[in-house]
DNA sequence: ATTAATATGAAACATTTGTTGTAAAATCCG
DNA sequence: CGGATTTTACAACAAATGTTTCATATTAAT
C-alpha cells in the first residue's frame, strides 16, 4: 500500500489515544485530505480551529518527523502516482554498494519509462490522440518526419501504417533531399512531426515548409510550445525524461503505435483484410524464417 | 471552459511575444502544471532556472494580478482531474459506446506497455543486462541488427552508442548487401540481434553467420528459445504483447536504451567527455534549431 | 487537597514566501 | 557608433511559513 494509505490508517487507529485537540486536527485531516496537499499547515490548523503547534505535535504523535513529509505523501496521492516514488525511496537507501549502482540505474530507468508512458496515456492525451486519428484518416497523403533520436518513432509509425495503407511517406532525407520527399504536400495532406529538445533543424524546417503549403501538422513533442508544435492542429505532448544521459523516445514510440492501433480499429474489417494481404505478401517473399522447416532457411 | 484552460491557452498564444526569460518560465509551467499547484513560486522559478521576479512579471504579462490567483486555478484543475483509477473504471463501464471503445483500447495499450517494461526490468533481466554490457564493453566491434518492426530498437542503440564510441555498425542492409556489413566479423566482436516472432529471415541469417565466424551474440527477443537466441551468450527476453494488432517493440527500445546507459555509467568520465564532444560537433554542424535566434534558422 | 503528569495556546524563532524597487546588461534603432 | 528602450538579476521588504519554547491550564493519582 502507498505511504498515504499508511498514514491515514495510522491516524484512524491511533485516533482514540490522541488528546482531544489532536483529535480535532486528525479529524479535519481525515475529512479534508486535499487541504493537506494544497493548503499550508497554518491554514489547515485555522480551518480545524486548532493552534498550529497542535498539528506539529500530531505529526510527532503519529511518528512523522516533519510536516513536509506528511504533505508530500498527500500530494503524491493527488497526483495518483503509479506507485513510483515508493521505489525511489528504496533505491536511495541501498546506495552504498557499488555493485548495486547499476541496478539502481536500471530501476530508475524503468520507473521513468513507466511514468512517461503513464503521462502519455492520460485522459487529456487520449482525447488528442483520437483527434489526431481523425485528421490522419481524412488525409490524402500522410508524411512522417523524425530525425536523430526521434527517428525510431517516425519509422515505427510508417512501418506499421504501411501494412494497411499505402499513402504514407517516411521523410528521412535519405532518398533525395528533404524537399524532394515533401514535394506536392498540401492542404489535404497531413504531416506528423516527432521531436524534442534539442530540436533538430531539419524537422523544424519540414514543419515550416508544410505550414507554408497549408498542410496541417500533428506534433509529437515535449511541449505545447515546442517550435514544431506551433500552429499544429494536434499536439501530442510526451515526456522524454530519463535518468540516463539520453532523452527517451520510448513514450513517443508508444504513442505512435497507439495511433496506428486506433486507425486500424477505425478502419474496421477492411483494414484487417489489408493487413492480412500484406502479411501474405511478406511470407511469399520469404521474409520470415520458417521455424517448422529450418532447412528451407539456408542461404539463398 | 475552465479558468485553468483559459490561462493555459493564454500562455500558449502569447508565448511568442514574451521575453526569452519569461518564455523559459512559461514553458516550464506548461510542461509541469502540477508544479504550479503543489510547489511554491520560488521553487518553480528555481526549477525553471529563472529568478523569482521573472515569474511575477510573467503573471503581469498574461494579465493575472497575483500568483495566488494563478496557483488557485491550477489547484482547482488538480481537484477536478479525474483520477486515473476513475478514468479506467469509466472506460470499462461504457465500453458499449463507440466513442469510449477507443479510450478503452488506449488504456489497454498503456497498461500492456507498462507491463512489458516492468517485466523487461525485472531482477533477472537486470542481471542479464549487466552481463550483456560486459560483453559489449570488451568487444572490438559492435554489430547491431534488427529488421522490420525491430529496427527502431536496433537504430536506437546504434544512434546513442555512436555518440561515445565509433566501433558500432548498424546492420540495416541498406548500404550494400548484408554480408558486406558483417564482413570481418569474428571472435572478438559482438552481434546484438533484435527480433521477435515472426522472425525475419535476414536477422536469423545474420545471427547464424556471426555464429559461424565464432562471434558471440546478444539476443534481444521474445523467448529463450527463439531462433536468434540459440547459443547466444546473453538472452534479453522482452515481452512484445500488445492489445493492438501489431507487436510492440517498446520494451525492446527501453532495454536497448538501458544498455547504453549502463555502458556510459561504466565508461565513466571518458564516456561523458566523448558525448560532450559529439554534441559540440552536432551543434557546429548546425544540426540543432536555435530557439534563441529563430532568424538563424532560415533555409540554408 | 496536594502533587505529579499531561495538555494546551501564546509568543518567539529562523526560514521561506511573494512582491517590488533599482541598477546593470542586453537589445534595438537611427 | 551612440542613445533609447527593453530585459534582466540582485537585493530588500513585509508577510507568512513550520517549528520550538515556555508558562499556564487541565487532569489524574495519592
Amino acid at each position: 500500500m502507498g505511504v498515504y494509505t499508511d498514514l491515514r490508517e495510522k491516524l484512524i487507529s491511533d485516533y482514540a489515544t490522541l488528546s482531544p485537540q489532536m483529535q480535532k486536527a486528525a479529524r479535519h485531516i481525515l475529512d479534508h485530505p486535499n487541504d493537506v496537499a494544497l493548503r499550508s499547515m497554518r491554514a489547515l490548523a485555522r480551518a480545524a480551529n486548532v493552534p498550529p503547534s497542535t498539528v506539529t505535535r500530531l505529526m510527532a504523535a503519529i511518528g512523522v518527523d516533519t510536516w513536509q513529509q506528511f504533505r508530500d505523501s498527500y500530494q503524491n496521492r493527488l497526483l495518483d502516482l503509479p506507485a513510483s516514488y515508493a521505489h525511489r525511496a528504496r533505491a536511495l537507501q541501498n546506495s552504498e554498494a557499488d555493485i548495486h549502482r547499476d541496478t539502481h540505474l536500471l530501476e530508475d530507468i524503468a520507473q521513468a519509462e513507466i511514468a512517461n508512458i503513464g503521462q502519455a496515456f492520460g485522459p487529456e492525451m487520449c482525447e488528442r490522440m483520437k483527434d489526431a486519428c481523425e485528421h490522419i484518416a481524412r488525409a490524402r497523403q500522410v508524411f512522417v518526419v523524425g530525425r536523430g533520436a526521434a527517428y525510431p518513432a517516425a519509422y515505427q509509425f510508417a512501418y506499421a501504417y504501411r501494412l494497411f495503407n499505402d499513402n504514407v511517406v517516411l521523410v528521412d532525407g535519405r532518398s533525395g533531399a528533404f524537399g524532394d520527399q515533401l514535394r506536392g504536400i498540401g492542404r489535404r495532406d497531413i504531416l506528423i512531426a516527432v521531436g524534442a529538445r534539442p530540436y533538430i533543424r531539419d524537422t523544424v524546417r519540414a514543419v515550416e515548409f508544410a505550414r507554408n503549403q497549408h498542410c496541417p501538422v500533428i506534433a509529437v513533442c515535449d511541449s505545447d510550445v515546442a517550435p514544431i508544435a506551433m500552429d499544429a492542429v494536434t499536439k501530442l505532448v510526451v515526456s522524454d525524461r530519463s535518468p540516463s544521459f539520453f532523452q527517451s523516445f520510448t513514450a513517443s514510440v508508444s504513442v505512435m503505435q497507439a495511433l496506428v492501433a486506433l486507425l486500424v480499429a477505425r478502419g474496421g474489417q477492411k483494414a484487417l483484410q489489408r493487413i492480412a494481404a500484406a502479411e501474405e505478401q511478406l511470407a511469399a517473399f520469404d521474409t520470415y524464417y520458417d521455424e517448422a522447416d529450418p532447412t528451407r532457411n539456408s542461404r539463398s
